[in-house]
DNA sequence: ACGGTAGGGTGTACGCCGTACACCTGTCAA
DNA sequence: TTGACAGGTGTACGGCGTACACCCTACCGT
């Protein structure tokens, strides 16, 4: 009988973070990790406070995985750089997104993240007022992700013709615009958009609206 | 002993709305709507097939409170306006938006909601190809609700005035940013912004930079 | 008048969850 | 040697969603 490792906060995480990546977050539970960690279910208190401190432990160990800011070029190209850096760590972690909504308050580990990319517009000369409403704006967008509206199963399977003859009939706009979706792309079948699009084209929108504000020197009417 | 009014979906939703109302989502269980009903849990089983069910429901409720678009004015205008009112819906019933970000899959009285707002930009003129994105970029806005990050408990009272100033120089541009916020709200203490103002703030940016693009006949480079 | 059927409320039970609390055990400092 | 303490264990509680068998009542065609 060998000696297993101890574990630690750090090991605690870590499989956490393990077994939400293949196994989806909704299976995460305080047995599960720790059967997986070949222990018993109350071991794991003794390293988190309880599961709420679990799921930010997890944020902060994605939000650690974010490239650092660029520098050397102008506000609008680093925070757009370093908000695709974020997205690309979230993607790494499916259930990312849906756990960071659910937090009520921030980690040191996300406070660092938000303080880096406040900087890059009060350094980029944009006013603090400005630097305040674009950063609600921007919203969890700011980390890499945007709430879609019903992100949909990702296999959401085509309804039988009949009812998607019906269903087209009742929403005539929303099925206009969903062939139109699904025959641009790639495959016919995978009614799907491009994911990396959309979040730039709002992005864009966004950063575009405030270099106009920033420009004209736009102050709140508050 | 008097006979009660027999339930129904209805009544179920109803009763369900309510005590979300003004107990909380979190508080809403299948066992308590059932007390509140006077009835054995398994009864609601009857008129809903389960609780994601009961959830779609309840949102279709909400989704049915938003007032119909305007007519006779351009699409900004309406689409503004109708936004404003799903807003305006929403806070009425504080967890709708939390419920709706869950939702996997939309139902009939959404589909209806987003068709109408589809039809409000595609009646403006604009290019299918240009709405789909810009529905996509609104998000969950279209709504009437955005992802803030950290809605922040809605009384989180502030850190002790001693880890207060080491968070202030660890993160000092959210200080920053934070003090100055606090300051112009109606009240020093209570930090908070004015959401009514966040939202319309980044309406605004989103449905001016469409508006740009419609009219320069933009066209996505896929 | 009568048996059958079906809709709707009931009771019990299962397997999951998070976690409180008492306990044990090995390590190391004094 | 002792004793404190960190860390893993076992048991138990109260909650959850819901499967399944049951029963009661109202209404139907005969």
């Amino acid at each position: 009988m060998e000696k297993r490792t101890p574990l630690s906060r750090e090991r605690v995480l870590r499989a956490a973070v393990a077994l939400a990546d293949d196994a989806g977050i909704e299976s995460l539970s305080m047995r599960k990790l720790a059967q997986d960690l070949g222990v018993v279910p109350m071991a794991l208190y003794k390293h988190v406070a309880n599961k709420d401190e679990l799921l930010d432990g997890m944020v902060d160990v994605v939000v650690g995985e974010i490239d650092p800011p660029v520098t050397g070029t102008d506000w609008k190209a680093a925070v757009r750089q370093r908000i695709l850096a974020a997205r690309s760590a979230l993607q790494r972690h499916s259930w990312a997104a849906q756990v960071i909504e659910s937090r009520t308050t921030p980690t040191p580990a996300v406070l660092a993240y938000l303080n880096s990319m406040i900087g890059l517009f009060r350094e980029g000369g944009l006013s603090l007022d400005l630097t305040h409403h674009v950063m609600h704006a921007m919203g969890s967008r700011i980390l890499g992700f945007s709430q879609e509206l019903f992100a949909a199963a990702p296999a959401a399977e085509p309804p039988p013709a009949a009812m998607a003859a019906q269903l087209a009939s009742a929403f005539p706009y929303v099925a206009e615009l969903a062939t139109a979706a699904a025959h641009t792309a790639d495959s016919v079948v995978g009614g799907g958009c491009d994911d990396q699009f959309e979040f730039e084209f709002a992005l864009d929108l966004l950063l575009e609206g405030v270099e106009r504000r920033h420009r004209h020197g736009w102050i709140s009417a508050q």
